[in-house]
DNA sequence: ATCCTTTGATTAACCGCTTGATCAGACCCT
DNA sequence: AGGGTCTGATCAAGCGGTTAATCAAAGGAT
């Protein structure tokens, strides 16, 4: 029920009229143009007539004539599946503001019709460029429309190609989760690793080992196990953790770390004094209100959003980690709570 | 980085010059315009023109001359808080694509500063209208701005106006959360009331007494707790509740739930067997993987969204409940899952 | 043959704003 | 007094579409 608004657009036109100078004149002290020359009296009055008025710009008129807009498109394959994709946008539209963009939201549920749909729209509503966004870290294959415009991919990339991407730093994340097990004494260290093949499956192993190499840690393949990445798949592992004899364990994610703590106080064990854990993501309404709240590694969905945006408008801003040069790598920061010694 | 992008946009003379028409009759066939004639030759010759050049419509240079966008705004006061918001962004999303319209997001994590530019920016993309929501349900006051347009509020709302409103039905979801326990054959429920005030700490109360009501079972004012809605909260109340005598417990939110759930293994109870839990809010990430699974009530956000865009273009659809015909109520409908007997 | 309809497609004004080109007057030199 | 420079502000041509009004040609009726 939307009430009437016989709202008369107030035009430039209007404001004009009643300043007593033309629109040209109000166009030049409305965008504050330099070369203009205007007076003091005119441009006063000006601004007088906007506040009377209560003069609005019009924003397709303004990108129609001066040929640019000020939109950025995001289109997201989940944009509620958890409080990443949130993150994301969060980010990218706090970004995108700070540099005078804003952002125009699509999304597809990895539905190709509706992406391309997506995408169609945010052409025809001529977007500066798109950020092309997943929920969680993975490969893809852009899609064919992207090209006409330009484009970041965010969370995911595509491989053997320059497709200009930014992700997160899953081995330093992995090497990150590793150390704080390490520094604290720890040397029997699990790895609990998902069972879905995905970035963060291999970047993560692979920081664990090159943290353990660090260390001087020999690699022990026993101590590493596959499970799905949910609490289920948590639950049910650490009972091997324990018979491996490990004292610390990485979880490859939070929520594995937290069905893992319910078996863990179901058999009487102390977290961490009797086995010091470890998640990955960060997810708060997890991760810090497990008891004891949980240290973990944040996967870095904001600063995903921010970087993508960045990268569109082709500001390298504070030199994030370059990857190979397509792909920016974002780094992953450990979150320190109470599950560590 | 972006890449260079030489795209001249191919306009729609460029389409008329090719199929050797006017503007006027390419305007024509790409609107498929009822009144207007055009031949069978003339019209595939601009279709083919179309395909042959990739012509996609400006919607800025469309929405100048037509006088309407298509554009829907939400404001939202925090996007990534809970995967809550990103539930409302998509249902708006959804349903606004539904009846061609796009979505405009902005974050302003409740700055009145923020807010205001926010809605300046939609103003000036003439948005078609408004949708203002908050991440959880509550009282606010409408940013003055917001009346220069149409625009509902979605999950919050006004007190004392007949501001345009869609918010979740609290006192319905009460009572269901409590008919469940009641059907299970509960007498005594305990409620563990959150400390926040707030519509849904009212609300669900007066569910759960009219339930009680309804079933003749008389109101224990000791058995009504109070506790922040956390997990802490509930692992903290639950020794309280059990001292009462209670065999089952009608937690605020899942949050709480999973505190309550901690302690309950702590103190060796079985759930359901020594005491049935019922949760609200429907927080995937936790509620179907505690365990046993937590039933709870669902906190329907994605149709916060959806009927938001649905009020603000005057379509009643479905006859949502209404409430006091400013607010429209939205039920909340219950997630069986295995934490009842 | 003549006049009226219909059909098919074009004209041109307009949407609100931007911007290079232009203009009128004031001021300063010589 | 005549010519050159500034200054302050206006003109007018777009930007890419939409749409009411108009027009030309063909077909029908008388």
């Amino acid at each position: 029920m939307s009430s009437e608004h016989a709202r008369q657009q107030v035009t430039m036109r209007d404001v004009a009229d009643a300043a007593g100078v033309s629109v040209a004149t109000v166009s030049h002290v409305v965008n504050n143009k330099k070369g203009a020359r205007i007076g003091q009296d005119a441009r006063q009055r000006v601004k007088d007539a906007i506040q009377e008025l209560g003069y609005r710009p019009n924003a397709m008129a303004k990108t129609l004539s001066s040929g640019s807009s000020n939109f950025i498109g995001l289109v997201a394959d989940a944009i509620a599946t958890t409080p990443f994709a949130g993150q994301i946008i969060h980010g990218a539209q706090d970004e995108a503001w700070k540099h005078g963009y804003v952002l125009l939201v699509a999304n597809t549920e990895s539905d190709p019709a509706a992406e391309e749909a997506a995408i169609a729209m945010m052409l025809e509503h001529q977007v500066r460029g798109i950020l092309y966004s997943t929920w969680f870290h993975r490969a893809i294959t852009v899609p064919p429309a992207l090209h006409e415009t330009d484009y970041v991919l965010v969370d995911c990339y595509e491989p053997h190609t320059r497709a200009p991407a930014v992700v997160p730093d899953e081995v330093q994340g992995g090497r990150t989760a590793t150390e704080l097990l390490l520094q604290a004494g720890h040397r029997r260290i699990a790895f609990i690793n998902t069972t879905s093949p995905s970035p963060a499956q291999e970047g993560r192993l692979a920081g664990y080992r090159s943290a353990l190499d660090a260390a001087g840690v020999a690699f022990d393949e026993q101590l590493v196990l596959y499970a799905p990445s949910e609490q289920e798949g948590g639950y049910a592992a650490l009972d091997t953790v324990l018979a491996r004899g490990a004292t610390a364990v990485f979880c490859h994610n939070d929520r594995m770390a937290m069905g893992l703590y319910d078996r863990a106080h179901e058999r009487g064990l102390a977290i961490p004094g009797d086995l010091a854990v470890v998640g990955f993501d960060n997810q708060e309404v997890i991760a810090a209100h497990l008891r004891p709240p949980l240290t973990t590694v944040a996967l870095p969905h904001y600063e995903l959003g921010a970087a993508g945006v960045r990268r569109l408008l082709g500001i390298d801003g504070d030199g994030d980690g370059d990857g190979d040069g397509a792909a920016s790598l974002i780094p992953c920061p450990p979150v320190l709570r109470a599950s560590i010694t």
